[in-house]
DNA sequence: ACGGATCCATACCTGGATCCTG
DNA sequence: CAGGATCCAGGTATGGATCCGT
């Protein structure tokens, strides 16, 4: 499939993402020059790469942002007929023996979360090529969400660390919270365990409730720059 | 390509390896349902991989043995018309950083080395299907081998453990050497450098020297079962 | 002749996320 | 309805070795 070259700027990413928006996934598949014959259950991961290719992100599966230029990530997000995500948001994978090393600033959380493109998508038609995207959203945390993200952050990196990942589940933290991440349940990823061991876990990451998605996309953006005074 | 099952003992195997010999590689293909259309400086590692099917080889990219029941390694060695090998044999990739923790016992040349089932491979015919199967050779280190081994692979990883990389080159060892193992020369991995530094350096492995698999496939073998007194 | 450079197949890992059952 | 389980694509690393210029 074709891809278009990186954005040089942060006004022609906007204006790439908005073009975008009413356009079916099919119709913007086709414009690539690709197709999107596969459905959901066996696609879980094609609507976001259809975006990357879209609008010229690279990285792939690089530590660098998708527009490493730019320093924004791309989110593609479902989202109901209200225009509201129903489901967490992958974040990043947990290297969890290195996290006892790590801070909040320096962490690869913080740094997916810092500058986002979030791109809703319509999924209530059932047939990939039929879903429409939504108006994008740049957005930055605001200094309260950074501080609610930074406080889930330490408190789960600190239990892993700990050694207690195995006490740890997705019920913790208030915007942010651990899940398993892999390609099934008997996959298996080395871990800090009670007193300076090592055991083997499955392997988690870090996911953003709905809850917050949510508060991030009604928060004012492109959608709504009419109303702002001035 | 079908892939045979597993032997279930050492007699097995040796059956089904002697069976192969005075095979064209071509007609082994072509009793497991493949073919053999790729020419040699496209087909480096297919040899081998034909061989480990047609003999029911497991492991892939796995430290486990290629036959881990047996604990015994496949090894196919291209040889001239005389029988001879013209070339140095792949043992395993060195990891640079690990190398100045592990001792010759628990590493992983001599494991790869107790128990090695040797396939010699007539490479004389330009073409892949045409090259004939030899008479395999099931050999374990003699005491005189095992020492002599021992005594390189110290040496070398003594070197490569010190941060000497850099001045090591392929001329050092006598049966055992170090050479470059990397898809390019652009492929870099970590190394011990000076002074408790790291550096990056370019991938390296361990080979046997032709002129160690020529001693070990002129040993008494199945070959010359016939001469021996008894 | 041989030391350094290189080539293919395949398993594994990572990043993209959504599925789905109790 | 949300926590735990899972799925695909694509890149990287590993294992199989031989190529080839000097």
């Amino acid at each position: 499939m074709h891809r278009r070259p990186p954005p040089r700027n942060e006004r022609e990413l906007l204006l790439r993402a908005e073009a975008l928006s009413g356009a079916t996934l099919g119709e913007v598949a086709q414009a690539l020059g690709g197709a999107l014959d596969q459905e959901p259950r066996r696609a879980k991961g094609r609507i976001g790469q259809l975006l990357e290719h879209a609008l010229g992100a690279t990285g792939g599966s690089s530590p660098t942002p998708d527009f490493p230029e730019l320093g924004i990530e791309l989110k593609s997000v479902p989202v109901d007929s209200r225009g509201q995500p129903r489901q967490s948001t992958f974040v990043c994978s947990i290297a969890a023996l290195e996290l006892a090393y790590e801070e909040w600033f320096s962490s690869r959380a913080r740094r997916k979360l810092a500058h986002v493109l979030w791109v809703p998508i319509d999924c209530i038609p059932t047939r990939l090529a039929d879903r429409v995207i939504g108006r994008p959203h740049l957005w930055r945390p605001s200094p309260h969400q950074e501080r609610a993200l930074r406080e889930d952050w330490e408190e789960l990196a600190g239990l892993i660390a700990a050694g207690a990942i195995d006490q740890l589940d997705a019920h913790r933290g208030r915007y942010l919270q651990v899940r398993p991440k892999a390609a099934d349940g008997r996959a298996r990823a080395c871990a800090p365990g009670p007193e300076d061991t090592t055991l083997s876990a499955v392997p988690r990451g870090f996911y953003l409730r709905a809850t917050f998605t949510r508060e991030i996309l009604c928060q004012d953006g492109p959608g709504r720059r009419e109303h702002v005074p001035g």
